[in-house]
DNA sequence: AATCGTCTAGACTGATCGGTCAACTATTTT
DNA sequence: AAAATAGTTGACCGATCAGTCTAGACGATT
């Protein structure tokens, strides 16, 4: 039931907005009724924090396959955005947008009002920021590109592809995140070595 | 009137979010009473819309002097990201929080559920992109970057800044702005060239 | 059988929401 | 001066909202 709930929420509010996602629209969407609803959970509030938290955990075995440190460096992240548009495309199938990055979305939206989501959101960007510093600390390792503080570089990549994310979504183009490869090139000053691809 | 209303929903809407935002609050904001509301809009989304239609027209003197042809281009680009951390220190000096760009996060907020306040946040963005546009395509033709597509090169810069201010959002913090311009470089492959600073 | 713990149900609460509308005031036009 | 227009007011409307709370069902344990 919990998860129920959770999966529901994820969907209403990746879809519309959390403001706009109303406990009885999560509750009818997870065939639950209100008193479920409150047993499992103190407020909407930490619905939202389990829900994001509870997606992030699925997500991340498949992060951690397609960084996995057997696979060369940057060719982690050139299968991560493919990974992520294929993800994004199926979901655009099914709902008729694209949804960008409910994480980005969401703390935009609360980050001046929720400081308990705001800091869920955090946390969880950070986790997934992590896989892009290894991934970039291994290709400077091994000479495919220059980050001498790759920390800094990854935060950087990181906030070009949450851009990107977002402009798909409010022009509801997926092949935008296609396309941010070149950008996250750029990014990395891998332009013009003969890697990737 | 009009203006008082149109400055208030922008003021609220930017600080909390478009959901968030009610009415009542706005006219509260306004010093306005909900028949006058009404007599000069017809909804609440219709607001917004002339809201930040609004704020876009106040700040496009700023951009066109900033970015003005007599400007070496790439001084343009950072002269504008200095304007912007100004602006939003500035801002959160009064309400403390760092409320990055409101197109953005009512843009994503919205994108699903209103297309008309979504259309007019596509607009405005697509006119902020062309001041971006001719900077490059300046700095192309100086040779003081490799753009042999501005637009496109246009593009990916606007999607970092737009991470970089959704980053700062989530995160409260403003300095991010700033440390966006090492990022803007190497989006233009101009890491290396003796320009800038 | 009684008790306990877990979970479900749904009526209810007070507040808030976007929007309506008749009455009124002030200014402009005839 | 009278009429028309522009603008203001705020009570009101039906709907929705997050959350409360009591009652009940069910399974496990004693």
């Amino acid at each position: 039931m919990k998860e129920r709930l959770t999966d529901a929420a994820m969907d209403l509010i990746w879809e519309n907005s959390y403001g706009a996602t109303s406990v009885d629209a999560i509750c009818d969407r997870a065939g639950a009724k209100k008193g479920s609803f409150y047993y499992f959970f103190k407020s909407k509030s930490e619905l939202a924090a389990a829900a994001l938290e509870a997606e992030w955990r699925k997500r991340r075995s498949d992060m951690d396959r397609i960084f996995s440190p057997t696979v060369p460096p940057l060719e982690r992240l050139d299968r991560y955005f493919d990974y992520v548009h294929d993800s994004l495309a199926e979901r655009q199938s099914k709902c008729g947008s694209v949804l960008g990055c409910p994480l980005l979305t969401v703390g935009s939206e609360i980050s001046t009002q929720d400081q308990v989501l705001r800091n869920t959101v955090d946390r969880i960007l950070d986790q997934k920021i992590s896989y892009f510093v290894s991934a970039i600390r291994d290709a400077h390792a091994q000479g495919l590109i220059s980050a001498p503080d790759p920390k800094a570089k990854a935060r950087a990549l990181f906030a070009c592809y949450q851009g990107t994310l977002t402009q798909a979504r409010i022009q509801n183009d997926v092949e935008l995140i296609r396309n941010f490869k070149e950008i996250a090139l750029d990014v990395l000053g891998a332009r013009h070595a003969p890697a990737t691809s």
